[in-house]
DNA sequence: CTTTCTCTGTTTTGTC
DNA sequence: GGACAAAACAGAGAAA
DNA sequence: CTTTCTCTGTTTTGTC
DNA sequence: GGACAAAACAGAGAAA
């Protein structure tokens, strides 16, 4: 880590990205150094799937990518009477939320 | 303006947002308001152009979209030798600022 | 890498 | 109980 | 309004 | 000189 001034140094202690335009703050410095990556052209993680050519900056956004390819629907509501799937974890939070289907 | 919460109204006072995953902290509280619209699904401004759909948030994105239509090219390099023109002000900073091309 | 274009935090300009 | 990292969640939000 | 899907800040889980 | 708002800039960054 080097800093261009004291200003930037002062801002990284608190929390705060410096990348220009950013100006978030965090609740962890960990997480403000693995935030940087959404400033960066790098996207390291590859869909595994034969032939597919999409790439990720976050490990979970992979996952959940990769059911398309499955058609897998992880997520099942516990109240019997509605038994309803979901593929994505978003969706499934979304149907709690608003039915209160939660065991 | 109304808060949820002290923390919410300290963090507001700070030039925070406080917009679920945003953080955002900024130099003034008058732009920290105009900020808001980033997170609001209103796009207010209409482009003019007869028949053009697109919609925007800011007005400076509107007014710079407006030239795709009359092909406008407002940015002239004032080195003679130059002479290249920018329909878009980034472009043109951008020009400037990769061959020090400034009166 | 390029060009084209939109988004937005900050800076500059204009009016009182 | 404590680190600490990895995984997963729970929204936001874009696209159609 | 809907469904589908990706992004990311925070929470939960797993290992030592 | 001071507000204060409107306009414009200067990047970032997505898309092709
Ligand atoms: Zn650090
Ligand atoms: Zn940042
Ligand atoms: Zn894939
Ligand atoms: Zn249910
Ligand atoms: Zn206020
Ligand atoms: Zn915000
Ligand atoms: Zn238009
Ligand atoms: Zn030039
Ligand atoms: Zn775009
Ligand atoms: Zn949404
Ligand atoms: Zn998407
Ligand atoms: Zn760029």
């Amino acid at each position: 880590m080097s800093f261009s001034s004291k200003q930037e140094l002062n801002l990284h202690k608190r929390n705060a990205c410096t990348f220009a335009g950013c100006g978030k703050r965090f609740g962890s410095h960990k997480y403000l150094l693995q935030h940087r990556r959404v400033h960066l052209d790098d996207r390291p993680l590859k869909c595994p799937w034969k032939g597919c050519k999409m790439t990720f900056k976050w490990k979970w956004a992979c996952t959940e990518h990769y059911r398309v390819h499955t058609g897998e629907r992880p997520y099942v509501c516990p109240i019997p009477e509605c038994g309803r799937t979901f593929r994505f974890v978003s969706d499934f939070s979304r149907h709690k939320r608003k039915t209160g289907h939660t065991k």
